[in-house]
RNA sequence: GACCCCGUAGCUCAACCGGAUAGAGCAUCCGCCUUCUAAGCGGACGGUUGCAGGUUCGAGUCCUGCCGGGGUCGCCA
């Protein structure tokens, strides 16, 4: 089962190598020119170059050797020495009937499956999720299920950020605010014992109480302002973290609270957004491992003092510029983010042992990860290529500045929902779509419409360019967007109850008109896509494809009555308009998007 | 200052190891609903790919320089 594409590639790549010449020349890609041919290859000029042959005429050796191929209609030289492909009708029914009878609509599997672990969303403690978690989301959540589609075997990991010094100044932020929690934390220091379950429940009851997550949401950004302008708050904070990280007992009862009233709440909201981990592990999980992992950085001799602090030196030779040292326990003798990252690598080949983990995280961090993952290969921890920094640019504002709310603050995400969901809720009415619906099913095709129109804007562009916010533009039904393809999904949803109810069964393809041809030709296009976004990490490519499929699909359906044509033409083209449908919804939850039933 | 990314139609973006006539969407204009969701489809208009050189039969793509924008440059993550 393989895509025109691949298959032609073979056979051009066997008439390359009977000339004498490497198969890689044959391959094959789309035609630039769809009005002359499908599919073309360039290979003849570049063979021809390094064979010193005239490229014409070794494109015509080629071109010759398929000329009795069944699958082409028409094989032709073109040009400087261009090889232009136009399959069979015959061919291209065949394929659209494979594609239509495969519950992958036509998506390939890897040859060799993988363990791939995707790093992404970023979540922290305390803090509700702003825009700026968006893109790793929905970026890293693409990739995972694009992985997974290809038949890798993924693990998507929040990477939740539970650790740390804004966990010593909530601490004391909460002490403050709360003397009777603090009369009741504060004084359990190390031993546990004769802390009975009945304890531990009352002090989850006055936690639960007292702390939820707007209140962290609160007391963490004044504390933190406040440990910047005065020294003495600050280093209570720093105190209370190496306490808590040395295992104060009623500091841990508090964290947890901390970690599990934010991992609740995020959970939801991501899961609103069609975002949903396998692994919430944090930053706190590897927390014992530092100590050792130091111990043997020393012992490797990787760990030299430097300025007070303890680093490892990275620069290699020939380095553009100067690479900074992975700083591992900074001169106050606390482990730093990259010392936690680091740890993660190491905790990592210890369970779920990658072969490729890929950190979807803002490109600005780029020269960060460029330092941890030297450092990991330095420690044996991994080896080169298995650590790839997915970086992506970030979402703007109309003033081009990343994103701000109008006074300035930052967009927390749950707003950007909400506001997207209401200018969808009004876009539906506008359009006179969902009045039928009842009040719930219109809440919940507004909110996938709101995904959707995230999503999609998201994703259509390259992920490492930045892009503006336009939520007017975004939201239109009209155009390259996600509300569009939702359009297009529940349109063909639409026509194929409709065939239900009237008896109308599917039948076997034969394509005949130019639209069934570009349809079938456009469902042919959906692995190489795959293919194209696997590689470069790049879900733009699946969005690019679900558009043109929808586009194409559009013009077959506006070009070809169905309902109404004669039985054998009708059931193949509700053949040709389900595999449509089940390749866009295919495509659509790659990107983690999912079409209502009716709008 | 050093290094990285970006600069493509009026606007927002694509362009598959260097290939034919650089493609979409929006906006503007012209057509198409007694027919399956017209929030659709077809067509037109729109380009010195930031500038200047170079390599090549061929450059948006590779190299050099310059201009403009963004980012990063160890003890916050």
């Amino acid at each position: 089962m393989s895509d025109l594409r691949s298959v032609l590639g073979e056979a051009l790549g066997e008439a390359f190598a009977r000339a004498g010449l490497a198969a890689s020349f044959g391959r094959v890609t789309a035609s630039d020119r769809p009005d002359l041919a499908d599919f073309q290859c360039n290979g003849a000029l570049a063979a021809a170059k390094a064979a010193g042959r005239n490229p014409r005429e070794l494109g015509q050796q080629v071109a010759d050797a398929l000329a009795s191929d069944s699958r082409l209609e028409a094989v032709a030289l073109a040009g400087p020495g261009f090889i232009n492909l136009k399959v069979s009708t015959g061919a291209l029914s065949a394929r659209a009937a494979e594609i239509a009878a495969d519950p992958r609509a036509g998506a390939a599997l890897v040859d060799a499956p993988r363990r791939v672990l995707i790093d992404y969303g970023g979540p922290n403690v305390a803090k509700a999720m702003h825009v700026g978690h968006l893109r790793s989301s929905i970026i890293g959540e693409a990739v995972k299920r694009l992985y997974r589609l290809r038949g890798d075997e993924v693990i998507g990991d929040a990477h939740f950020g539970d650790w740390g010094f804004q966990m010593g100044l909530l601490i004391i932020a909460v002490f403050d605010e709360h003397p009777d929690i603090a009369a009741r934390l504060g004084p359990l220091e190390t031993d546990p014992a004769g802390f009975s379950d009945a304890d531990r429940a009352a002090v989850d009851a006055l936690l639960s109480a007292k702390i939820g997550l707007d209140d962290l949401d609160r007391l963490y950004p004044a504390a933190a302002a406040r440990a910047k302008a005065e020294p003495p708050y600050r280093d209570r904070a720093r105190r209370a973290t190496a306490e808590l990280q040395e295992g104060r007992f009623g500091y841990r009862l508090l964290w947890r609270h901390f970690h599990d009233v934010t991992r609740a709440a995020l959970e939801r909201d991501f899961h609103a957004l069609g975002v949903d981990f396998d692994s919430w592990k944090g930053e706190s999980d590897v927390n014992d491992l530092i100590g050792p992992m130091v111990e043997a950085l020393r012992k490797k001799g990787l760990l030299v003092a430097d300025e007070g602090a303890q680093i490892v030196r990275v620069a290699r030779e020939g380095d553009k510029r100067e690479v900074p040292p992975l700083l591992v326990v900074s001169s106050e003798g606390s482990a730093m983010y990259g010392t936690t990252d680091l740890a993660t690598i190491l905790d990592r080949r210890h369970t779920f042992d990658p072969a490729l983990a890929l950190y979807v995280v803002d490109q600005r961090q780029a020269d960060h990860f460029e330092t941890v993952f030297r450092a990991a290969e330095l420690a044996g921890y991994a080896r080169a290529g298995e650590l790839e920094h997915v970086g992506f640019g970030t979402m703007n504002g109309p003033d081009g500045k990343p994103f701000k709310t109008r006074e300035g603050g930052i967009l927390k995400l749950r707003d950007l929902i909400e506001m997207t969901t209401a200018k969808a809720r009004e876009r539906l009415h506008e359009a006179g779509l969902g009045g039928a619906l009842e009040p719930q099913a219109f809440e919940d095709t507004a909110l996938k419409v709101a995904v959707a129109t995230l999503k999609f804007a998201d994703l259509s562009n390259f992920r490492g360019t930045s892009y503006v916010f336009d939520l007017e533009r975004f939201s239109s039904f009209e155009g390259k967007t996600g509300p569009y393809l939702l359009y297009q999904a529940v349109r063909v949803k639409s026509l194929l109850r409709k065939a239900e109810e009237d008896g109308a069964a599917p039948g076997p393809i034969a394509i005949a008109e130019p639209a069934e041809r570009e349809l079938a030709l456009a469902l042919d296009g959906f692995e190489h896509a795959l293919a194209e976004a696997y590689e470069k990490k790049a879900p733009h490519f699946v969005a690019e494809h679900a558009y043109r499929l929808a586009q194409t699909f559009s013009k077959f359906y506006a070009a070809c009555p169905i309902l109404t044509a004669p039985q054998a033409v009708r059931g193949s083209r509700l053949t040709l308009a389900a595999a449509a449908l089940r390749q866009l919804q295919t495509a659509l939850d790659v990107l983690g998007i999912a079409t209502p039933e009716r709008m």
